[in-house]
DNA sequence: ACCTGAACACCGTTCAAGT
DNA sequence: ACCTGAACACCGTTCAAGT
């Protein structure tokens, strides 16, 4: 692994790390091994580990395709830009909040802001409301992402069983006079049954919110 | 600040201490340090670090006052216990999201869990559906509190209002071409102008977005 | 039961220096 | 322009020991 450092190349060693063990292993002496070089350098391309945050955040905002404009409904289009956004982070599942804070950092997020704020003046919501609605759909696009019922994704199958095992009896031990319903939904709880209809749902119920606001 | 070392104690001053600098600055060591005491008491009351931050979750969660069931619509119903959450947690942006992952892990989380799955099986969705929207709404909430436009909360107002200035600045000096629609906004992309309003959209769109994707 | 002292293996980062 | 070496000020945590 050693061909000439890159940012670009630190950054996607950075979201491979991460994707596999979680963001707390991305450590800057752990990348510049990873590289066979010394931790210093990593400073001749990031200024500091900030700026390898927002270097990671930049790709995944990058890896996003945004969709044609078709002329279909507003709330149509919407879904399919919060749909390509959701398609792209949902490999990085462990990398996505720190685009949460960094979505007007860099042109790629810019972009993809803009377009929903366009949509949303569509809509006939005010510059202001736009900003609100807008930005606050991108990051739960992210929250869905991150929250997916069950345990970090970033595990080897056998731990992650383990761990879902583990939850589903905790809760199922739970007293059904103090808690019935968090019984009776268990084992959808302890681990998500069905990934793309969970995607969907929290697609359909963001959409359809933001229709249920719609100014005037 | 020695009358005796107690898990409340310690996880009183490390909320203090992370609404007023910041998660990062919620260290064993300056835990310690304030309460006058060696890193390692602290290892008498919290086996590890991760168990101090249950803690912090867990006193965010038993904060929250659940209202009175009155018997209303269940999406009147959900709209106040989202509010009371929502209440609890907006005075500490910065650890909300450490409640994200941990809602099922105490009593506390579990009793909102409970009330907020109640009503959606009210709603006739079935306790797999529930599962997976219940858990959504509560970390949507908590991304509500995260995600409020503008630059951290925790920081000094003289900091804070030179961040948004050059935010803004940064904003406004953006291509009208290429992000049109960004720059319209810029001003409430650099800071949120009604926080009230702000909090009182997001709600009603999670509430409406649920009653869109009811079924039946 | 509750806390200390010394030590270990890690961090991010600065600064001067090398090629 | 790109990287190294040595050093600094921090971390979380273990382990044996004190009262």
């Amino acid at each position: 692994m050693r061909e000439r450092l890159s940012r670009d190349a630190i950054v996607h060693r950075a979201i491979e790390v991460a994707d596999r063990e979680g963001v707390a292993a991305v450590t800057i002496r752990r990348l510049a091994d990873d590289h066979g070089v010394t931790p210093m350098a990593l400073y001749w391309h990031f200024k500091d580990k900030e700026e390898l945050f927002d270097g990671i955040a930049e790709r995944l905002f990058a890896d996003v395709t945004l969709p044609l404009l078709t002329g279909a409904a507003w709330h149509t289009e919407l879904r399919a830009v919060l749909g390509a956004f959701l398609a792209a982070i949902r490999p990085h599942p462990t990398v996505a909040d720190l685009a949460l804070t960094r979505i007007l950092a860099s042109d790629a997020g810019l972009t993809i802001a803009d377009r929903v704020l366009g949509l949303l003046r569509q809509a006939r919501f005010s510059p202001e409301q736009a900003a609100e609605v807008g930005s606050y759909l991108l990051c739960a696009i992210i929250t869905l992402v991150r929250s997916e019922p069950g345990p970090e994704r970033a595990l080897d199958e056998e731990v992650r069983d383990a761990a879902v095992r583990e939850k589903r009896a905790r809760l199922h031990a739970l007293s059904p006079k103090r808690f019935p319903n968090v019984v009776a939904s268990a084992d959808a709880l302890a681990d998500c049954a069905n990934e793309d209809s969970y995607f969907e749902r929290g697609l359909d119920l963001l959409v359809e919110g933001t229709r249920g606001i719609q100014p005037g």
